[in-house]
DNA sequence: CATTGCTCCCCA
DNA sequence: TGGGGAGCA
């Protein structure tokens, strides 16, 4: 039982999507240090979505607006619509069903939460391969793709750190490592994520023609990788993690940053089992972990 | 009062 | 059915 390897599952999150919203109805707001904030009585709202050149500046989200004016001095604020009292999100969640029409043209979507959603390609990736027949997979359609474990440095001793080149050159030396998509009846499981990558980027291509959205996203073969791999590169990117770079992954990464283990599970069992790394946790049974819920990463 | 809101899951 | 815990953004 190859474990693990079977399906082609993707994570796709807007980038400060609250933000993106509020840019959309008001373009002044675009390309500038800029937040989304409720409230406005106590120490001038807080804030709960951050464009990226504010976090430039080191404005985060749950920050009061008049602490963060004191980091960015030019951050413009976004307030969240009010009825009764209450921050009122409807707003976000029109735009957010938007979002979900354009991308259930290409698959069945799973909903996750109000700027992200999961789905299994794996029939798509069926559908899209037999229409390939025996092309080879051009660069160019990858434009926005991070193969993760790529390039492979010795492979590549003298890479400089332009990191568009580096991505380049890795997703080259990955498309390099495949084999031809002709040969054999199945396809391998890398040539699954390739293709699942090259149906994600379509995807994203799509909501931004119909919606204006840029959203990043993880391409691998569950749903925890998926997200990991959807938080590695961002905004507007998308990012591949194939098995054989779980290991090498996994080796540096603390518990917490995998999906529902940020909170007291990961703390229970990085205290259980003495460990901090995910790469750690390989060494243990399954036996160990019964106790609790099953989702499995490789 | 000073995150807040939402969602999923479990249990009474 | 609703409350409370947990996790997340």
């Amino acid at each position: 039982m190859d474990y693990g390897k079977e399906r082609v599952v993707a994570l796709v999150d807007m980038d400060c999507f609250y933000v993106q919203v509020e840019q959309r109805l008001n373009p002044a707001l675009k390309n500038t240090p800029c937040v989304v904030a409720q409230y406005k009585t106590w120490k001038g709202g807080s804030i709960i979505a951050v464009s990226y050149e504010a976090r430039a500046h080191g404005v985060t989200r749950n920050m009061w607006v008049d602490d963060a004016k004191k980091l960015c001095p030019d951050l413009q604020v976004a307030r969240v619509r009010e009825s009764h009292g209450k921050a009122d999100l409807t707003h976000y969640r029109e735009a957010s069903v938007e979002v979900i029409e354009v991308m259930s043209r290409f698959a069945v979507i799973e909903r996750a939460s109000i700027d992200e959603a999961y789905m299994d390609l794996t029939a798509a990736v069926q559908e899209r391969r037999k229409k390939m027949t025996d092309q080879q997979i051009d660069p160019s359609l990858l434009r926005t793709t991070y193969i993760q474990g790529y390039p492979q440095s010795d492979l590549e001793p003298f890479m400089g750190d332009d990191s568009n080149q580096r991505r380049s050159r890795g997703v080259e030396q990955w498309l390099a490592s495949l084999p031809a998509p002709s040969t054999g009846g199945q396809s391998s499981a890398e040539l699954q994520l390739t293709v699942g990558a090259l149906i994600v980027e379509e995807m994203r291509a799509a909501v931004e023609k119909h919606t204006g959205f840029r959203c990043s996203a993880g391409i691998s073969h569950n749903k925890v990788l998926a997200k990991l791999a959807c938080g590695l590169n961002k905004p507007n990117r998308q990012t591949v993690v194939p098995l054989d770079s779980v290991t090498e992954l996994f080796s540096t990464l603390p518990i917490e940053k995998i999906r529902n283990l940020g909170g007291k599970m990961g703390a229970s069992i990085k205290e259980a089992l003495g460990v901090d790394n995910m790469g750690d946790l390989t060494q243990f049974s399954q036996a160990q972990l019964g106790q609790h819920f099953g989702e499995k990463t490789g």
